[in-house]
DNA sequence: TTATTAAGTTAGAATTAATCAAAATTAATA
DNA sequence: TATTAATTTTGATTAATTCTAACTTAATAA
């Protein structure tokens, strides 16, 4: 958790929790996920301090932002390049470890600088492929 | 616009003119872009009329739906397989043309059926980039 | 220690995108 | 031209996220 201070940032227990609760972990959680999950050990959390964790945390590239749901953002504490499958049935996010070569033919696109690049997968995932 | 009756769909002025806007534009607009323009030819066109037109055409395949903007969700006349570009300053979206080889390792997956894949890159636009 | 204070938290209101329900309208057809 | 199922409309509703302003606290330095 000295990697709280280490970002610059005060230690509260609402951020040793967030940061508790998001260690590790690979369901790429919304923020109420992580509100619930949170606030069950810390009934006082607050939502506006969930979202503010989250966009600290985002800007300072300890986590990523998922738009890979298009209901709700999803998070992630892992920032490693990785990719994403969803699946469209019931929005369960896994990942996809696999190394694809996203380089762009330069003429392509249109003088923008890339900052990151992933893949996004639908699908659909094995138990609600059964319930079919 | 035989194209609508031929999704089984009835004629009406609302989607014609849904359809007219979204031909050839690659903008990559959302309901609300989409419900402006229309409502300046269609004064009286609704926002539900939009969501429900734009969600027909999605099951029908005839548009895609992007999430590719974590804010609103973005439409896409063009079905062919392609990839996007969002400039995460002014938010535009921008088509990438480009043959990726986006195949899985089998065992990678965890058991999904992957129904579709795109790339999405995220970056800075021309325009965006010489205002800093 | 204690005092100071900028940073962080909180509750609740506000905003925004998207969905829903029910009544009114209309395109397609026979 | 009449019938009717499909579609549109309005307005309410839901859900995610952001905002505001008052309150609290972690970090620091005397
Ligand atoms: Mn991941
Ligand atoms: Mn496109
Ligand atoms: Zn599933
Ligand atoms: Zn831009």
């Amino acid at each position: 958790m000295q990697r709280i201070r280490n970002m610059g940032l005060r230690l509260t227990p609402q951020r040793i929790a967030i940061l508790e609760y998001l260690d590790g972990n690979v369901n790429h959680p919304s923020a109420e996920e992580i509100y619930n999950a949170v606030a069950k050990k810390y009934p006082t959390i607050s939502f506006a301090t969930v979202y503010n964790t989250l966009e600290t945390l985002k800007r300072k590239k300890g986590i990523l932002e998922l738009t890979i749901d298009p209901r709700r953002r999803r998070y992630d504490p892992n920032t490693e390049p990785h990719h994403h499958i969803i699946c469209v049935q019931c929005r369960k996010v896994a990942d996809v470890h696999a190394d694809f070569d996203l380089r762009l033919p330069e003429s392509n696109v249109e003088g923008f600088k890339v900052l990151s690049k992933q893949v996004e997968f639908y699908g659909i995932c094995p138990e609600c492929d059964n319930q079919n």
